[in-house]
DNA sequence: TATGAATGAGCATTCATTCAT
DNA sequence: AATGAATGAATGCTCATTCAT
């Protein structure tokens, strides 16, 4: 019987569950990403998966459930980018601007994942939508501590010309349009994107015209 | 006992075509700000349009050409609003201002509107995005403009430290980012905003922490 | 009261209903001709009548009415030019050689309406093809009287090798078949192709081959 | 009280794709032959077949698609069965005798396929006609080669009482309109058939009424 | 573990037909 | 006499989801 020739095992079947669900969780990314929710199809995740359909359901769930583990972890992910940046034993700026840096670096790393999260989530209705807004919200929220604390140790308050969470907004909103930019301009460091962004918020235009510029450490 | 019941022309049938026409733009807008262009559902459209979904097809064209006129006549408003503000022989300064003012109160008049433009249209592939982004290309180079011909006046240069094109990249990101939030809290006035962000982008926080303030005018 | 400018009259309405129901018919056999019972729309037919459709509706009934209504014309015109050519007194031959003239004449002239006739009519069940049918069973039966008196005047029987009424049928999709040929070879005479078959039924090819040769008159 | 009642496996589901395909193919040969390709509905095809709608779209296509795929087979089919009867050792006449002997008994047996080639293939526009048309162009190429080089070996040009391109799409011409007639008049053997139509065009009527007659071999 | 086979339900689109003027 | 305005009813097609193996 010296007939022992093997069907080539080229792509491995049989493999453990957990990769199987990165397997999935990457695909299903990178279709969102492209198509959005709506337009993504089961069929051309389980393609790109290189996995059968009843596959993802037994190991991810229905679609609703693919998306919203997808928009977690990349939610996960980009918490973690941002969070590596903030040590508190560092003056508030410099934590603002690692907190930019590790954002950036997320995004350069996870383009797809960024994209469902800023693009895609928001525009499907219902839960998706509040993961994402509770991510933009706590974001909002560290910048907005980062600038109130040292707002108000120097004094300042709350008043028609200013308004700290609504800087914190800005900022936020700020950097996620450079960051789309960013993605058109790939020739730019995170770092130096992050100096624009410092610039801009903490010295202001009139600042930089006069010359005075913000510089790490 | 002369019964005048009559027999209730509540709404009119048989209307012009032009106004059967804005109806269902209305209509279409306020579905597809809801649910994005895939859920949005054609019968939808038409039972809140109150009209029969041929009457689309045959004015307007089909699902595609039908969002493609919602979003051209939002960007059209919205180019308009921001032009309103904008005379030339204002200062820089004051031309933004008004400008962002303008910005504000489109959004205000029109929420279904700015939604279409700014949430649902990025996320259809294709000409829709195209053309949003181009409104967005505009409304970037005319801040772009006034902001570079002001520093280039007082010799700011291109530098690692800061980028004309990305500050204008932010100053819009932030302002569209302050209009989302706006939404959630609609007891502040568009001069307020606009007020904000002027002193965020032209003082910068330090400035504003030293007790500095842009006022218009 | 100087004002008398008159809108142009070009195509001039308010014409007479028997006028309009001649154009609409003309209409409705080129549309019908051109994509069949199923595919032709009411709305391409109104376009081409320079006509709307209440109009039609009004004047020729629902689309089946019309469509029978264009059979019917095109069927009588058929009947019409093939009776022209049979003259009770002609030899049989004669006569069945002028109906052949007579029916490519009617080709010739109608292109659209042989189209309806012959494609459109008998794909679609029920009436219509039972006209044209019945046409086509006339066409067979004078064939077949022409050939069976001929026939049995000499002693032809109906025996294996030969029946009256399936020569008939064969002759009359001869013909059919060579008008379609002919739409695309219209540099043949009508009465070359009458020739051409006269030749082939009343000879046969061993008689061509033999050098006899069948002449009109 | 054994109660052997089964749970009836009357018509097995899960069947592999290849039946499927054959059944949903013979379904819709059956149903096109009936109502024509724009008025057959995706809905009886799939009624027909006893399956549903989108085993339909995922083994086959789209309507037009099931379409072609029906003409094909059913060309493929009346080609094979006339081939079988061409033998090239044969004698001409022979020849064309059994030919029209496999093309009677392709009919015979595949009525619906018949009349989808025949009838329906040609009234839709495009691709349709043109593969139909071909087989056509085949059938006549065919028949003219036979006749031509018979002609030719014994003298016979080209004149304008004859041609042989002309007698071959007449004999087409007779034996389709003769498989018409015969589907209303079936106690007509296959044999009867071809030997009329080798009667009509061999000796021709003059010669049949001489008491001449043409019989196989 | 892994999948080919199968479908209910929904959506965009079109068409014949009529009403009000 | 003539038409713009309007719609009910179908039809082609797709998709998320599950079953049987």
């Amino acid at each position: 019987m010296t007939d022992d020739v093997k069907p080539a095992p080229a792509r491995p079947r049989r493999l453990p569950r957990d990769v199987r669900e990165r397997q999935i969780l990457d695909a299903a990314v990178q279709v969102f990403s492209r198509h959005g929710y709506h337009a993504a199809s089961m069929d051309e995740i389980s393609d790109v998966a290189g996995v059968s359909k009843p596959m993802i359901y037994a190991y991810l769930g229905a679609k609703e459930d693919l998306f919203a583990k997808c928009v977690s972890r990349e939610a996960a992910r980009l918490l973690e980018a941002v969070r590596m940046g903030l040590h508190a034993d560092l003056p508030p700026d410099m934590q603002l601007w690692h907190g930019l840096r590790g954002f950036y670096q997320f995004v350069a790393a996870h383009r797809d994942g960024w994209t469902v999260l800023h693009r895609q989530a928001l525009t499907v209705g219902g839960q998706f939508a509040g993961e994402v807004n509770d991510l933009r919200a706590r974001a909002i929220e560290m910048v907005s501590t980062l600038v109130v604390t040292t707002g108000t140790k120097k004094g300042l308050g709350d008043v028609a010309e200013f308004s700290g969470p609504a800087l914190a907004v800005s900022l936020v909103g700020a950097a996620e349009s450079l960051a789309d930019w960013w993605l058109d301009h790939p020739d730019v460091s995170d770092s130096v994107l992050a100096s624009w962004l410092m610039n801009l918020v903490w010295l202001g235009f009139n600042d930089l015209v006069e010359g005075e510029v913000w510089r790490p450490q």
